[in-house]
DNA sequence: TTCGGGCTGGACTTGGGGTCTAAACTAGGG
DNA sequence: CCCTAGTTTAGACCCCAAGTCCAGCCCGAA
């Protein structure tokens, strides 16, 4: 990603870029204009980062993060594959309405994430692999329904969760973890519990 | 969208740029190339449109009118609101199959769509209201379950849908909308069907 | 044949991403 | 205290691609 690891001071003030990106978009705001933001001289971005999209892909590397721990916490907690999944689509909409700046960023740019291969991995690493072993998991268990099929069943979860999670972020600028984790963990275990 | 109308003979020619914006990304495909792969000179481009952006919008939103129309005989169709729905999926899901480089730019640039507000309502109109009417009229006939909320829910199908049908079109290049079609439908009318 | 509108080549402007340089400013080691 | 190696920064600079302009072309209607 970068070359020479970021100090913590500017990895800090890094942040401030991603509502930057949120409010005007990615191609929309100038490199001064994190550097204003930031308060990093540009010269000094430059120094640290190959470009734009690095610094971008550095910033959302860091919401995979916070996205892959809360779902490896949610996998090793108690109960049934089943259970467990529930857990993970609760997790990932509390991350979600904990930076709900980068999940924007993130969602908006999944074109970006698409051709930057470490973001497509990560995403992957994150959430789809984990979710696909649990289901594989589910099924010996017998908290899961025999026939899902993991790969295409992994990204069907992901993408219900992800884009109603952005669908509040977006259109009620808030979002309700709780209840709409309520909502959509339900469906998803009626929808795959064993019969 | 577009000031005069669109001559036909342009408006097939200019379906060829979907291609060069699916394989290279918005972005990196220059207004030359868009030139060159339409065989329509730079500057009739921007006698027709304002810019590159609006030539995006305006391909997407005829991909929209597509999906529209799939959905709008979908719910035409016979059936419970519950079975409905199911067509809904497979519809959706098979205008992808159909038009995969128009998806995937489409979907790689949620982020444009949301700036540009005529894609964001045409994107509602097109699957998120008819399928929160249809929601509605489900839980009136008792075919769909009583407790669910429709602004959630139309979200959470389009993001199934849409997503599962993406990962296919990006990781295998080719969507099997049967098959795909099976699981999704499948599992979102167990999660929905009233109990 | 002339008029008017769609169309086009090609030169031009401009904005912003990215580069380069050279001068500070550190921090550690002797 | 100085030397060196790594950072940080201002500011000038380059360059590419989006978008503008305009003069002229083509063609159908009057």
């Amino acid at each position: 990603m970068t070359l020479r690891p970021l100090p913590a001071p500017l990895r800090e003030r890094l942040e401030l870029a991603v509502s930057a990106f949120a409010e005007k978009g990615f191609e929309r705001t100038r490199m001064e204009d994190v550097a204003e933001v930031t308060g990093i001289p540009k010269a000094t971005l430059y120094y640290h980062f190959q470009g734009k999209e690095q610094i971008l892909s550095w910033l959302l590397a860091s919401l995979l993060r916070d996205v892959a721990d809360a779902v490896t916490r949610a996998i090793a907690g108690p109960g049934t594959a089943l259970d467990r999944l529930d857990a993970i689509v609760r997790a990932q909409l509390e991350v979600m309405a904990a930076r709900p700046h980068a999940c924007r960023v993130l969602l908006a740019d999944i074109s970006r994430a698409g051709r930057i291969p470490e973001l497509a991995v990560a995403i992957g690493d994150a959430f789809l692999l984990p979710v696909a072993r649990l289901l594989a998991e589910g099924r010996t268990d017998g908290s899961i329904d025999s026939s899902v099929d993991e790969e295409a069943t992994s990204a069907l979860i992901y993408g219900a969760v992800t884009v109603t999670g952005l669908h509040y972020l977006v259109a009620h600028e808030s979002l309700d973890a709780g209840r709409v984790g309520d909502l959509v963990a339900g469906l998803l275990n009626r929808g795959l519990r064993a019969r």
